[in-house]
DNA sequence: AAGCAATGTAAAGGTTGTGTAAATTGCTTT
DNA sequence: AAAGCAATTTACACAACCTTTACATTGCTT
């Protein structure tokens, strides 16, 4: 996985480095906006990690301008003191913000729970056929059946299917389903996932009897074996 | 383990640092509230122990900085007097307190309940199966057996009995597992461990004759092996 | 043996998380 | 604009769970 690093911090810019190299990341650095945008949108980073100050070009617009022609996924940098609401309220398309100083390892999560994103939806356009007792998805086609009988799933419901296939036997939390799929943080209150699952059931649960994906209270959603 | 040390009492810092040590914990001292600060967030500790009255810094400047940022475990240690409502009342997220003059067992204890809990919390999402003598935990899925029956565990229960197999053979007192499992101190006339134990031998008995789970009276639970 | 504190546990109580119908919002298509 | 569909929010019912209460029992001390 390729990561963009741009923050003129040389010094927490090499300590991010070590860091990040150390778990089987590639970094590049620029230490200006300008030549971070042009680096950017020279080649496909799988991440970029985008400082809000910066010379040259300041964050937002790099950000601004990277997104006219790419959807490259950001995480934005935001040091302390920054106007926070400023931040959420322009929705540039930042993916994800973290205020300095962060904890390096907030960071790693942070940057794996997208490139876990990004994989699955990489096999999302495979044309990889997915079959666990019972329960087959195509993704290339978005096709799913139940017990060979098509049901019909939007593209929500597929895709939490399709998570909870690939993690079948684990336990998957409400948090990784809102990241992975619905690409944000799951809110208090936020019932869109129950709603979604609930769905998903009812169009099993009109070929297969057995119940297929179990609550685990307080925990999240697992996926049945045989 | 690495325990950060910020207190401006030098002799005692010494004092704590060769007793700390000797119990297999890596120490690393500061004396001034903004040096400690600095440190706490250029590394990750595993717990920080913080006195309340610093130069440069007062401890509960320091904790509130520090908690824009990171987690970690903070005990703060108070010098006698300090008013202990002002403190609770704050609320800024220490994860414990301990007031000057203190016992140094009184203080590994409180250190090592910490880091136990660490170490738990990281246990348990790890996807080890814990089997012993007849009883299988795999804290992944959640799932708990029983002589190679599946017996259903609310989380609490899986909780309490996946503590009591990690120290297996060894009591494991009321007051561990309510601040482990319920995270929250011990309370008088408090039954509910109690109950949960009643619970999970409940359970347990559907499959297995022989008690497993043994009431040391005064004392705790254990596990007995076979 | 009496007395007391700790423990066992059934049952009741209260809280929180989940299921789901229905209304609303947001977006795309016509 | 209107219609159509998916996603989300709202609202309420319900179930699971944790805790408390109350009383029975056990084990230790005097």
């Amino acid at each position: 996985m390729n990561v963009l690093l741009i923050d003129d911090d040389i010094e927490l810019s090499e300590l991010l480095t070590e860091y990040l190299s150390s778990h089987e990341f590639n970094i590049t650095a620029c230490h200006r906006g300008d030549t971070g945008l042009e680096q950017a949108l020279a080649q496909n980073y799988d991440v970029i990690l985008l400082d809000v100050m910066l010379p040259g070009l300041d964050g937002f617009e790099v950000l601004k301008q990277l997104r006219q022609s790419k959807l490259t996924p950001v995480i934005m940098l935001t040091a302390k003191g920054e106007d926070f609401d400023r931040i959420f309220g322009l929705e540039l398309g930042a993916d994800d913000y973290l205020a300095k100083p962060f904890n390096h390892r907030e960071l790693l999560a942070r940057v794996k729970a997208i490139t876990r994103r990004i994989e699955n939806i990489q096999q999302m356009h495979s044309n990889a056929i997915i079959e666990e007792n019972g329960i087959r998805l195509t993704p290339h086609t978005r096709e799913a059946f139940a017990a060979e009988q098509k049901i019909e799933l939007t593209g929500t419901e597929f895709e939490i299917l399709f998570l909870l296939l690939n993690n079948q036997g684990e336990i998957v939390s409400k948090e990784t389903i809102s990241e992975q799929v619905l690409g944000r943080k799951l809110a208090a209150f936020d019932r869109s996932i129950d709603m979604h699952v609930s769905n998903i059931r009812k169009k099993i649960a009109e070929h297969i009897e057995r119940e297929k994906i179990k609550t685990v209270r307080g925990a999240g959603y697992i996926l049945l074996g045989n």
